[in-house]
DNA sequence: CACCTGGATTGAAACGTGTCAATGAGCCGC
DNA sequence: GCGGCTCATTGACACGTTTCAATCCAGGTG
């Protein structure tokens, strides 16, 4: 054990290293910002007295100076969720490049902590953020915008665009394309798997499901059930097993379509306990697929967000709206893609 | 479409507050950190002001002044790997406690990258950092404390106490629990499929493993052996298979104990693929206790780590150094605990 | 009434950087 | 050799906040 060495570290500014080089400060301002300006052997002279001094620019004067940080805040929903994650690493990637720090924010889904985070946005003259909101409330971001801050909303396509740019997957094609292979395997019978209805996301793969029905000729009322619990997780996947399954063997679906691979991993688990084979008695479908998706036995037929994509696209538009002065907001919609894997077969009564 | 509004908002600062509410700008910046020194009338006044003229505080200005920022890092290994984000989220919570922001900066198992952060983190003048290091070369670390910038070391209890903090979990107490399982179920070949030996949380856990084989009367070197992949991820467990079962049922490895969650689903998926049965033909033990673990049939044996709590009194650690003008260098030690599923069963010939 | 005390408030001086108008040094062409 | 030009550099100020010594005021005491 020893003591913290309380070093009273003289902080070397731009002024000392302008001192030691015989320049004026402006001109190590220059040499730090736009090196082009400055004859090279100057430059030279600066960048030696910079290594000599071990000089470390100090980022609180210049974004006073200057009105704007250079970091980016990454707002999201839930940190636990591999899905964020991937998307994480994509805007962490591309802000790399441009060299923005991101600053990870926690709304752990709730509207105070939302709120919160916001505000040290705001704080922190933040130059942009990227936002997954955590609902259709969004007058918190229409006042960090007013703030001076810009943002790019991810997985929300419904945003109105003179509020923000928006980076959205199509949900509505993703639950198709599960509704329409579920159909081609022969099912009839399908439960949504769902969590609160009051995401934008979770309502449009509902529709897109419903959609396949209809345009196979079958009616969605009769053939689409649906159960929906409050939360995305795996274990709620796993409680709603006897929901699921209400109804006895007649009634009960012949194929679940889960809003979220999470809860489909639970379901399938729950499904094992009662005694049910995943494909030969029910097909499961999940969504997102997230690595762990293909490590489950049988291996999970997903719909597949570019996840990596998603934050790296929301990083870069966010980027072009910092860099242009005249700025027009985007739309950008990516289109997902059925994985099949063992978890869906054909139906055979 | 539209165009941003560039509203070139006035920046309302603390001395407009300050005219508004008819005192001293002083008096505002009291009123915001030490609101006991000043008398309620004015102090409501101030209030009232900050709330008419919708103030937000510059962070820049105040850390600029007062020589250090309220943000902490959080420098991680790898954003994507779940046991980071559960240690994530312990860190947040606790952080937010102390209304302390926290900047995510991701090392992606890159030394270049880690420096890069580490250095980030000194120009913003960050009150601290929690840090997982990316090998035992701790230099980069030593610099940023000489920068003023305190952190704890996370999940590698190696870390000199003269250096600084750390928090972490008994590797070698893991790696024996797993052994003695093993032991207890009656098998004496196994392996142990890891990444690279560089890391030194691997290393201990094989070293518990050992530790076992030899508390129990038996040779380590003849029941252990060791294959070594470049990655801990599930495809190089399901890529590293071949190499487990390398020498034929007679040699085969009766039980496989993965230094990683990830590699141990990679590895049953892999088993499962040439038509081995976990548990009946060979016991697999992970490590760490992802969620997914419970959730793949058979459900994952595996050594749990305190992951939330890790990240959670790391942070708590973090700040109590922070508050102490005096500190002491603490190590904190947890241990892990074994969760029995359904992919080890006892031995039969 | 003069004096003291202690709490509330003030004013000015930093913190380290970016910016920009002004200055200086060289160079070319007439 | 001179005016005019460009390119490099300078110097001073402003950004918004905290801090701290100095000031003010009210009330109590002798």
């Amino acid at each position: 054990m020893s003591t913290r060495s309380r070093t009273a570290r003289r902080t070397v500014g731009i002024t000392e290293v302008a001192r030691h080089a015989g320049v004026s400060p402006g001109t190590v301002s220059n040499v730090l910002n736009r090196p082009e300006r400055v004859a090279e052997a100057t430059r030279l002279r600066v960048e030696a007295a910079i290594a000599e001094l071990d000089y470390v620019r100090n980022s609180s004067g210049s974004s006073l100076r200057s009105g704007r940080s250079e970091s980016v805040g990454l707002l999201v929903l839930d940190v636990t969720n591999p899905f964020f994650t991937e998307v994480a690493r994509g805007v962490e990637d591309e802000a790399a490049e441009s060299g923005l720090a991101v600053v990870l924010l926690n709304s752990a889904e709730a509207r105070e902590r939302q709120r919160r985070n916001v505000r040290l946005l705001a704080e922190q003259r933040a130059a942009g953020a990227v936002v997954m909101p955590i609902d259709d409330d969004l007058s918190d971001l229409v006042w960090l915008n007013r703030q001076g801050t810009a943002w790019v909303a991810l997985d929300r396509g419904d945003v109105a665009e003179d509020v923000g740019c928006s980076v959205s997957v199509d949900n509505h094609a993703g639950g198709m394309a599960a509704g329409r292979h579920l159909i081609g395997l022969g099912h009839e019978r399908a439960t949504f798997l769902t969590g609160p209805f009051a995401i934008e996301q979770v309502r449009r793969r509902h529709e897109g499901l419903r959609a396949a029905f209809e345009e196979a000729g079958l009616d969605p009322d009769a053939c689409v059930r649906v159960v929906e619990q409050p939360l995305l997780n795996p274990e709620q996947g796993e409680r709603a097993v006897d929901a699921v399954l209400a109804g006895g063997p007649r009634q009960r679906p012949q194929a679940v379509f889960c809003a979220n691979d999470q809860l489909a991993l639970g379901v399938m688990k729950g499904l094992g306990q009662r005694g049910l084979r995943v494909p030969e008695d029910v097909s499961v479908v999940g969504y997102d697929n997230v690595d762990f998706a293909d490590l489950v036995h049988p291996g999970l037929t997903t719909v597949a967000q570019p996840k990596y994509e998603l934050g790296r696209t929301a990083m870069r538009l966010l980027n072009s709206e910092l860099n242009h002065g005249e700025h027009v907001h985007e739309r950008v919609l990516f289109t997902p893609e059925l994985v099949v894997r063992g978890s869906t077969a054909a139906y055979r009564d």
